[in-house]
DNA sequence: CCACTAATCTGGTATATACCAAATGAAAAC
DNA sequence: GTTTTCATTTGGTATATACCAGATTAGTGG
């Protein structure tokens, strides 16, 4: 497809004819998870539109999560979507299996928090409780996927922080301090990212990612950890199933 | 905030400026939910920027669900999020009361279809099954929230079309049919809009919402029931009580 | 006062151009 | 062959301008 092919008669803006091109191509499955797409300037020259128009196409195919930018690096095909099942377990990594050949963990940062009042609220505990502050970024096979805040009572946990953060925390607590994960309170949104996340995750400040928060409680229905995950939304697929109640 | 205070020798962009102050002025409670956002234009000749950064900024607010387009109308606050249990109830107007203050529900389309074999996967039918097809939009106080396409067995509720469709179908096909839904199955993900539901939405087709899909079952846990929700994502939340399995 | 028309305002689409800065590839030097 | 430097390519940011078309407001006439 190129200059000759978008109508520019019709009402369909050229935008959106181009967007639709990319798109097919990358459905089509012609193209291979991280494969490069074409630059902005090739694809105006190529449809004979300007750079800018190409430009809103190619964000538009990102917008989708069919496609992903990188720095100055390029565009990529996109990845498939990861399904996590909401309903069954608080804990991705341990979903995914830590051997797993693609599952990658950061650790961006870790210290000692205060809970203030909206975290006192979700942990149960009073403001000022001593809390474990993390924040890490899940990368698959090299890919950011989610960037994850999480908090947890240090008075539950001592010395969780001498412990390798690189791995399943929910895993950890269960297997070094005997506390399992009975069950979660989830909330799913959309919402933009903001600076760190985007830059955690290459994308731009503005673009808008899927926001998972959960409060994860133990047997005794104590909540001791609740944590933050704001996800590229091109990766993310929440399954859950539910049992009517009236 | 005006031209004087956007500090140009700084690294951030001016476009991000704006928005910080847009994200401000929107969270500070200063504006009703529906209050009308400054044009592109004003803001622009308020910033001493081009429109087209500040349309920029607007699009970026618009993106992280603080506001939405309405036409040539202009743009303005969007409302609160919707939270919706996933974890206990299929139905959302069910949920939000259809006699609620604010739920109007709009029959696009209604058809007769045939299952292909994504359908027929999801309703456990034969490819060529006889399907109810009806496409709706819900809107929370004349703001159109999501729009839903959604597909029933034909030989389990005779006569559905002769019912009015603005309504739940849930409790429709409970009341009058005698299939109350027992569980579902529901996958949450981010994709743009296609032009149809863009249009149905107020929104531009290349814009992120949530999808939102479910299989809904009977008592006997066989499926009857499979919609597809498409919100407007800055009006989506999600929650649910997970119970951890092993 | 109401209806119609014109003017104005709004967001939407597109362009050409300019510049920046990160990333990559090619060429030159060691 | 390896390292360094330069050139090119990439996405990112910004501007001024043009035009379109829907929506609202203002003005005029009955």
């Amino acid at each position: 497809m190129n200059a000759d092919d978008l109508d520019k008669t019709k009402k369909t803006p050229a935008f959106q004819m181009v967007i639709d091109h990319l798109r097919n191509q990358i459905r089509s499955g012609r193209l291979a998870a991280h494969a490069a797409l074409p630059s902005e300037r090739a694809i105006a020259e190529q449809f004979g539109i300007s750079r800018m128009t190409a430009r809103r196409a190619l964000l538009a195919v990102e917008m989708e999560g069919l496609a992903y930018s990188s720095g100055r690096r390029g565009r990529f095909v996109s990845p498939q979507r990861v399904a996590y099942d909401i309903s069954k377990t608080v804990s991705l990594s341990a979903l995914i299996g830590e051997d797993g050949p693609g599952l990658t963990i950061k650790v961006i940062s870790q210290q000692m928090a205060q809970a203030d009042a909206a975290l006192s609220a979700k942990l149960a505990v009073p403001e000022g409780e001593v809390l474990y502050k993390y924040i890490r970024v899940f990368l698959l096979q090299d890919h950011p996927a989610f960037v994850e805040e999480e908090y947890a009572i240090a008075s539950l946990f001592p010395g969780l922080f001498d412990h390798n953060l690189q791995q399943s925390t929910t895993v950890l607590m269960e297997r070094e301090y005997n506390v399992p994960p009975h069950s979660g309170d989830i909330t799913i949104r959309m919402r933009a990212l903001n600076e760190q996340e985007a830059g955690l995750l290459n994308l731009p400040t503005y673009n808008a990612g899927i926001e998972l928060e959960q409060v994860i409680y133990g047997p005794d229905g104590k909540p001791f950890c609740f944590g933050r995950q704001i996800w590229r939304g091109e990766l993310a697929e929440f399954t859950a199933h539910a049992i009517v109640r009236r």
